[in-house]
DNA sequence: TTGATCAATCAAATTATGTTGATCCAAACA
DNA sequence: TGTTTGGATCAACATAATTTGATTGATCAA
């Protein structure tokens, strides 16, 4: 599960998952509410066998969750993994501005 | 340059970016501050041609900037990219949690 | 049951990314 | 000047990720 601070292999694993243009459209549109595979591959218009496997993708990666009803499976975005990924850039923030000591040190 | 929100296309640049553990590693490196080159080069042991191709993937990714001093080049993380994505995922968040209207639809 | 539908999975083909070693360029210094 | 050094770049190669089409398992309705 995710943590409140990710460490440096958790944050790439999100990174990766989000770092596709066809898992960005998947996220924007889960952005708005869960939604059925059926849906996503009409709305994002993406052949099923690519779609579940982007799913997959961002699901392994802790971005998503999902949940079965009868036949139709319904994704949803999972906001603690983007909570901690945000966490996670706000630290990097923290003392990135401090300047070096001139070369050769 | 980073506007305050970004657009699908400059979110997954900074993404993408991100996404390799080389250049996770050259961004933790820099969230302690400004560093040279030939100091990175030797502090995460890698190749010089190896470093230079990641600082410029990071560098045109709008993360990093770079300044010349001599024959030393000095680089920093652009705080603004990392807060731009940080408001990027806080975004995704808002709405997320709204369930699905049942299938059929 | 049978047939139809939703969605996951697999193997093969394709495409995108990263690595390596060589070469080049500019700044510094003798 | 000529030489050394820090770094960027390039082309050839190696590796990783994505796409496609076919197959499978589960659920539901007739």
């Amino acid at each position: 599960m995710i943590q409140d601070t990710l460490n440096r292999e958790q944050s790439r694993q999100l990174l990766k998952a989000l770092a596709d243009p066809i898992r960005l459209d998947v996220i924007h549109a889960l952005a708005q509410g869960e939604r059925c595979v059926c849906d996503l591959t009409g709305e994002l218009n993406l052949s099923q066998s690519k779609l579940s496997f982007h799913l997959r993708v961002l699901r392994e990666a802790g971005l998503l969750t999902d949940r079965q009803s009868g036949r139709w499976i319904y994704y949803r975005l999972q906001p603690d993994a983007l909570a901690a990924l945000e966490a996670w850039l706000a630290e990097l923030r923290l003392h990135c501005s401090q300047s070096a000591a001139p070369c050769p040190s």
